[in-house]
DNA sequence: ATAAATTGAATTGTTTACAATTTAAAGTGA
DNA sequence: TCACTTTAAATTGTAAACAATTCAATTTAT
């Protein structure tokens, strides 16, 4: 009996290092690794977040973003800063670098594509709407 | 813009952590994490695999595997072993409290169940193969 | 107004994850 | 036989992830 079967965690498990895994390559060009990528995502969206609200799309807490944010900071992409209204809030601002590189990312094709090319419109239309019955489910549980 | 729209990757990651959360207060009966139990379900599907034959049911490496295994080991869940016939080889196998803690992990009710309690039958086949289908590509394209 | 509660980030400590390298053993070929 | 390669695991170094705690700033309730 194989451990999908048994354990209906693993396919999910597996499935999310090997994308990670798989935006390795690509994201090299960026020089990001996949979860800086995803804050990066955030801030080109909207700039000027504060770490709790990045948290909040990515379902991320201080713990992991503030490392991951000085390491940006570090990458001279991001600016990190104390809100002056509220001393406890930091915004964090993208740099020229940071809303620079953008640009190269648009370019990158992402590696799913090839993943989900041979699928029916369809398809990835019922499975999306799958995934994101499972997230919610997820999020309204604990 | 959302992010999950922008970037397809992005469900799976969030998934597969809010899986682990969910299993974390159930494991803690077991005094496991999430990939420690899956480690544990390989050996009582099998008991006695080699380092590298875990790594490939759970797409894991040895860089991984081998503190794992040496936390499952100072637990005395496991015994790590030498292989005689190849020095290269090490061999896990089970401890007697290794081997009773599967009584109670059979106990256990998956995290997830709640999750797709309200799923049709067919809903679960269907997006079961399309998470087949898309484990299979990653793991092919490499 | 001020003690108590809440909020937002940072910190601490543990575990995962993985690339890259190392080490030792086993297999291969000339 | 003895260099050459391959294999299996361990090691090194970096980054993520997260629980639990801490710290400071802000709210609130009295």
């Amino acid at each position: 009996m194989a451990i999908e079967e048994k354990e209906p965690g693993f396919p999910f498990y597996v499935v999310s290092r090997l994308i990670s895994q798989a935006y390795r390559e690509p994201l090299q060009t960026l020089g990001l690794t996949y979860p800086q990528y995803l804050v990066m995502l955030c801030l080109w969206e909207k700039d000027g977040l504060m770490v709790s609200q990045i948290g909040e799309k990515l379902c991320l807490d201080s713990g992991t973003l503030t490392p991951l944010l000085k390491r940006l900071e570090t990458m001279n992409l991001v600016k990190r800063e104390r809100s002056e209204a509220d001393e406890r809030r930091v915004t964090i601002e993208l740099t020229y670098p940071g809303r620079a590189l953008q640009n190269k990312a648009n370019a990158l094709a992402s590696p799913l594509d090839a993943v989900f090319e041979d699928w029916e419109e369809k398809e990835r239309v019922v499975f999306q709407e799958l995934m994101a019955r499972i997230q919610d489910k997820l999020q309204s549980q604990p």
